[in-house]
DNA sequence: TATGAATGAGCGTTCATTCAT
DNA sequence: CATGAATGAACGCTCATTCAT
């Protein structure tokens, strides 16, 4: 009996994880179709084609179009945002700078293994429609929050000059997400010398212009 | 046969610039539409609607939609790049920081009397298709180019410090539009402070962050 | 410039009749079909065939397959009440029976002419969905309602015996549906005495059975 | 031998018993959503999850969601027409009109205690295709059939006036179906006094309007 | 026998574009 | 030149049925 039990629930299980395996298909053909085309342009034609299953299949793993892309959104945001740590202070707590560093070569290199991201997050998913954009807005904030709390503590401890720090915070982002087009979305995925791109980054964001 | 010659030219001359007038209107109609539900949420009635104009008559006037967007965006580069001006330098010029001053603020006040402009380029523009898309990185890649040129400028003159041009004229654009995406897009109009906007934008991009 | 305004004039009005014309060929198309496969099976395609217009043409002129069924059932219902009439009593009336005689006769004439109305309303438009079903009840309510006016007329008159007049009046509506639904719905069309239906009809009303 | 197949006979016919128990609870729940909710608007869905069994099961038990509805037309007639008695004449037969008044009283009991049969058999029943209506015509004309009869032989009796038995027929049945409708799919089930209703029927079939 | 993932024909609807008047 | 009725390709989605496990 206890067999029996366990043999079903290994059954189960096994199907789930098929289950589990498809969605993830599915989803990565629909990243890759998104990342292409954009949203309008991808049909659940081009999915379903791509991906090798029926019509209805698709809709078994998805609510609509639109829920696809929303989870493909998220899973983005997730991915991207486990890669930004806010900056620590303290005794034992290395050198900011060092700190900013770290996250930037952590991003870049999530974004090098993930071409779509990029192409997705500035490109396919502006200006779906303003629940979409309240989400990217949403996302870009959080980001734009840690960035203004981060200024704030370096205006504390004397490093950053007196400024409006979500003036400050924004501008670097503004930085980041420009650079980011560039290497990722514009540029050919070959020779890109990210470490200088993001030295570069650091650079104009702590000094500036100025000699 | 002069004297009816001159009348037809007189009557075409009248009718080319009615055409001209109508076909401004259903611009400046379609521009005010665009921005406000982006480009795929926007349909044809929606333009000949507010237009007062018939289906047929639109297609008098503009190939397509794509047409017409096509247009639109182009009436937009126009609009602000002639706001944009190269540095000058010499013994008549005014001091390069004061030049930059005066061309943000330029900016701002176009953006600020057309509040569709930054709308249509941020986010209802982008992602449409590629050529759309190539067509605005050709729009910024102009700005850009000019903000590299400035930077090589000032590296001879030795008020800007060794660093690459391209990456940190890249951060200055993208930290520009960051502040007017934040300013025109997702702020509610009242109550903007522009002058400390750009103030802010341009000690940032001297100064960096630190002391 | 009179002249102008009235071709003008009359150019719409013209172009406002040829638009009725289709419409209602457009409907009547959709009763016959409606009528032999009932509002389920009927697609758009059918009756898009039917009537030898694009799909998108349809669309034109009805705003859903709701609603061209929903402004068949509003036509059929109007049809058939403007032959119902209430009864009249007083010095200058016919005599009541002679009233029902009359109004039996004007129903049946109707419905030999138009041979969907009775199939629609009797099959096809049963059990659709909640609010079609709310439809005909308020139609039938007020054919029930007038069947209960006139029976307590008739009580009042002394004519009609003591008895529940909401049932009665039940009572002779059904009767009257289910000789209409033999006569029209399951019957060929060919050798019908109506005259003799509506007569035994009115007989069974009034007499009941009993000797 | 003899007795392994016994044992096997026993097993096979306890499988029988239970396949029919369980066909015969998916056929119950069948009938109340379908009662609910009409035949289109159902959807194997609802009656898998309403029954607790899985989609393949359903197959197994029923060719097709026409077939299930089919027998459950077939048990509703089944059901009803039992209700219903010949009237019997001669020595020992208690009088007509007490056998009618036993059969309606009969007949609304029933309904009383099933008010899915009404619904289904007036409603949802009604104008799914041409072969189920042709079903219901049936059942409907076997009632027909028996009160022609009871009406012929009320003639020979005389008991009932000279008429056109069928017609006569069809205005019973018609009084009834509309009653039973009015009583079991539009009123609430409270407060309703079906003997009054059943009284009211009986006298407006023999007696009419008339005093 | 029981399961439920997979299927795909079919549906109602939209909307940019055309063209006869 | 101006009109607006007509077009039809394309889309997202549903759901009864099948079949490998």
């Amino acid at each position: 009996m206890a067999r029996y039990g366990e043999k079903a629930d290994g059954r189960v299980a096994r199907a789930q994880k098929a289950r589990e395996q498809r969605r993830t298909a599915v989803l990565a053909v629909a990243r890759r179709i998104f990342a292409d085309k954009g949203y309008h342009a991808t049909s659940i034609d081009d999915i379903i084609a791509a991906a090798g299953i029926a019509r209805g299949t698709f809709y078994l793993y998805f609510e609509s179009k639109r829920a696809i892309f929303d989870e493909l959104l998220d899973e983005l945001f997730t991915t991207l945002q486990a890669q930004v740590r806010r900056i620590e202070v303290g005794p034992n707590a290395l050198p900011p700078v060092e700190q900013m560093n770290a996250t930037v070569d952590r991003v870049m290199q999530t974004l090098a293994e993930n071409r779509e991201v990029p192409r997705i997050l500035l490109r396919e998913a502006v200006g779906i429609d303003d629940e979409f954009d309240a989400k990217l807005e949403q996302f870009y904030g959080r980001i734009e929050a840690l960035l203004t709390s981060a200024v704030l503590t370096g205006q504390q401890m004397n490093l950053v000059r007196p400024c409006d720090a979500g003036m400050v915070a924004r501008c670097i982002l503004g930085s980041a997400k420009e650079l980011v087009h560039w290497a990722f979305v514009k540029q050919e995925p070959d020779a890109l010398d990210l470490g200088h791109l993001g030295r570069e980054l650091i650079s104009f964001t702590l000094k500036g212009l100025f000699q």
